[in-house]
DNA sequence: TTTAGATCAAGAACTATTCTAAAAAAGGTG
DNA sequence: CACCTTTTTTAGAATAGTTCTTGATCTAAA
């Protein structure tokens, strides 16, 4: 199992992944641009600091391919740019239109999110995609004439 | 308030939208087509059969128009052609991979969508879209192998 | 009827993404 | 290591869906 290892960041082996020097840089600069749910265009521009070489192409087919192996997810909103995210775990996006940020929204403790779906016998999920777009109440944007002390 | 009533189908008040012939024709052909969740491509065919001079163009712009005003919603899965569809009640769509089909899913009995999510308090959701994929069940190419009676 | 604004049609333009072809890199094998 | 095969990368062309632009047409109001 002796594995190279001479990357600074996790080399995690997503499914046999042939984790090349581009794949690798992709998956650092998502993993650090991390909350910001980029968009492939902004995670070129990151990556070619790193990396003047990548092409836009090659970080294209790199967020295809970790995607495709699960490393990351793609996450659509509306038919905007696809933006990128490493967070696993089974969540929600929330697009505030005041600031146009995307955050992170977890399940309930428990909660089953296709539970309040009155799914057809028969039917199988395999995938869920859930977006909300809204005002996240933080943001200066958020209330511009009411702001609450 | 005297308002012209010459069509054939249902002019309902879309928030005061000009009901012109092009938006009539437009929203009945999605509702026509209801289930179907057509593009606006496909739209755009079956109104030229009821109009030929109509242009794609104005297909967007009609599509555009009714789903500001409220009277139809746009159905966005992954980053596929936008997809519209008439039907007004709160609905997820599940797009199954076996036929291409996206079907309407409806709340189970009282239930909240947003309630599932762990969301901070402050935020403010105006809007949810869900999107499911996987396989209905129901079509021949759900259970290619087993086919069970 | 005149006028102003909204809407429409046709096609050009745009953007995000995918495809193509050739070069480079990575493994495996002797 | 040298050779071969397969995969990956690169750069640019191509594509699809959608939006924009322009001038024509329609509508409602005065």
């Amino acid at each position: 199992m002796a594995q190279e290892s001479t990357v600074s960041k996790a080399t995690e082996d997503f499914g046999g992944l042939r984790m090349t020097k581009q794949r690798q840089v992709v998956y650092d600069v998502l993993s650090d641009l991390g909350p910001q749910h980029p968009t492939a265009s902004e995670v070129f521009v990151t990556a070619k600091e790193r990396m003047p070489s990548i092409s836009l192409a090659t970080v294209y087919n790199c967020l295809e391919t970790l995607t495709g192996a699960g490393a990351i997810k793609q996450v659509n909103i509306d038919r905007e740019a696809s933006r990128y995210c490493p967070n696993l775990q089974p969540h929600a996006h929330f697009y505030c239109t005041g600031c146009n940020n995307v955050f992170d929204i977890g399940l309930e403790n428990g909660a089953d999110a296709a539970s309040v779906w009155s799914l057809p016998a028969g039917c199988r999920v395999e995938e869920m995609h859930v977006a909300m777009r809204g005002v996240c109440g933080r943001c200066p944007n958020c209330s511009p004439e009411a702001t609450e002390s």
